[in-house]
DNA sequence: GTGCAATGCTACGGTACCGTAGCATTGTTT
DNA sequence: AAACAATGCTACGGTACCGTAGCATTGCAC
């Protein structure tokens, strides 16, 4: 059952991931949770660091995309789901610290990018659906309108960890849907 | 000397925090680095912990507030200066390891609170400024408006390490004043 | 120059992890 | 049941830290 062990590590490697961050990702504690001996982990990954990479890959998966008919609807119904998930304190901390190690980590870097480009996906499509649409200002650059919806939340929820209310996520997505928009 | 020896190893820790971030902030390094004995170190601060804390306070500092009679112009000069100091890379890990420990580390959090809301007095004594001048939308928050403005920034550059051309910064601060003023 | 406070040195015992070696066990295939 | 692959177990040697103890040294105060 190769398949079975090998999926069984990667499983436990990202509920650790989640709920250690980086900084408590380790082999031992993979094989503490999972009670697959460390010896088997290094047969099928020869680092942790090569582990670490891989289950950040397998983290990245596809987010549907919500068609309102308003931007503003649209990116209300994205982060509502997104802010109300159960495991956002967790994440947060494991998406800190893999920015972090990612600093000095090229091969982190290129996984964690092509995770946060994937995560920012539907952002992007509800953007150029609304352009399309014609609603969004005249030149404006959907990478930077991305940045300017997702920058502010992420920042306030995700990296300082403020508490969060309803409320205040729809002031936020008011005020940047008004930056966007005609 | 007691004076001295304590401000050595101040200095010596808000170094090493701003290269090694806190993974690797430790006492050995510490000694390493300026020469003062582990045990001296141990005499004056209990545990790495409330040493790393003490250094986060230090960094707490009062940063001027730019009044060009236009929202868009302070903010310019304001993060141009910003963006364009010289160890802002190893500011980036610091600030990201510390975000992440401050997750289950109240005294910690509480330092950094402490360092970010003095970090952003300047953006926020700038809104001010613009709202007494009437350039404001009516009712706006100004802790709202300072997260729309100071997020896309922070979230782009230092969370996620992505290269930082002007034009860049030009684009976002246009689309976040026009989000905040009349 | 004597005495006392500050600092330094060395050596611990403890913890947690890395990655590897050698051998034992299990379980499936045939 | 024999053979083989996958997995497990135990024990290493190595590294890097924590925080403490005991004693040696320095250097300023008087």
């Amino acid at each position: 059952m190769t398949r079975g062990t090998q999926q069984t590590v990667r499983d436990t490697a990202l509920e650790l991931l989640i709920a250690q961050g980086v900084a408590g990702f380790s082999i031992e504690e993979i094989h503490r949770r999972c009670g697959i001996a460390k010896t088997t982990i290094y047969r099928y990954w020869p680092s942790v660091h090569s582990l670490l990479i891989d289950t950040v890959d397998s983290q990245i998966q596809h987010l549907p995309t919500p068609d309102t008919g308003t931007l503003r609807y649209d990116l209300g119904a994205l982060f509502g789901q997104v802010m109300s998930m159960p495991e956002l304190a967790d994440k947060r901390r494991m998406m800190l610290g893999l920015f972090q190690a990612a600093t000095d980590d090229p091969p982190l870097r290129d996984a964690l990018s092509a995770l946060t480009r994937k995560r920012s996906e539907p952002v992007r499509n509800v953007l150029r659906q609304a352009r399309d649409r014609g609603d969004l200002r005249d030149q404006i650059d959907i990478d930077h309108a991305v940045n300017i919806i997702e920058g502010p939340i992420i920042y306030r929820y995700m990296v300082r960890g403020d508490t969060f209310h309803p409320h205040d996520l729809d002031a936020i997505l008011d005020l940047v849907t008004a930056a966007v928009t005609k």
